[in-house]
DNA sequence: TATTGTTATACTCTATAACTATA
DNA sequence: TATAGTTATAGAGTATAACAATA
């Protein structure tokens, strides 16, 4: 008999009042933060960071570009660039050549071409669960509207 | 004499591609940045945390209740509520009140009161922020599409 | 047994400051 | 002087593991 009422708080049904949730800032930092979640997931397998696959993803769109340009594009600041491509250098997926004395573009390995492929993989899951979680038409207005900005 | 193409890049106009631009996922994380970086600097004059003001929002609205139910409702682990609500407690801005053996009820202090409403002066110019970055429309159709998806 | 609260610890992302070397 | 890249360090948020005390 009424087994629902009892199923989280035994004696009073207290209701938790959330202020915060008549707020868009509070649900875009929630959102977000479950998007992340999902993502970071399915890059766990590959051993790669969210950052880390936002950098490879940029290297295979513009081979050969400098990461003080992809960091720009990204948002990364450089004290945070250098270590990030360190060691993806390090694990083989992308190579520094010297374009000057100062600036090295990169590209990626074949290795590196590999992973990116399974990186879009797992992009594409994630948008798709977006997509589901959001339903088609508010999925499309979303994108539509915070593109182009931010940054 | 096209001074507008010289303005980034002195040689070649080296045109930056960003395939993560095509990307809902990309968008809510660079976007949720964005305003918790301008949220934030609105906290700074107050000496708090996001996390510090959401918990003392929720304690404004819910007195009396638990930490353990203000960290479900907010998703924040217990293991991180404990240093969260010491510090707003050491700070004499939030006060404990025993309502067993081992939970306590949280309430504000006359100085968390004051607080507070400093707090939602910064929340409510933060949503004006980002309702003239989105334009109307967007800013409510935004809120209406996250509301009550995430969590 | 499940819940409340706590401590310790680690990881990701971001930020600033200070620095070297090159354009 | 400005840019490219690096190192060191700190802060904010979140995560797990282990634990004591209480319901």
């Amino acid at each position: 008999m009424n087994e629902k009422q009892n199923q989280k708080s035994k004696r009073t049904t207290m209701t938790i009042s959330n202020p915060l949730e008549n707020l868009l800032g509070y649900h875009l930092r929630r959102a977000s933060a479950a998007m992340i979640s999902q993502l970071s997931q399915g890059f766990s397998a590959l051993d790669l960071k969210i950052t880390e696959t936002s950098v490879l993803v940029m290297v295979e769109a513009n081979p050969g570009m400098k990461q003080s340009d992809i960091g720009r594009a990204l948002g990364i600041k450089s004290a945070n660039m250098a270590p990030l491509v360190a060691v993806l250098s390090d694990r083989g997926l992308i190579r520094k050549k010297p374009l000057d004395g100062r600036s090295q573009g990169l590209h990626l390995s074949e290795e590196g071409k590999k992973v990116v492929k399974k990186i879009w993989e797992n992009i594409n899951a994630n948008e798709e669960w977006l997509a589901r979680s959001l339903d088609k038409d508010s999925f499309d207005s979303l994108k539509k509207t915070l593109n182009n900005i931010w940054l």
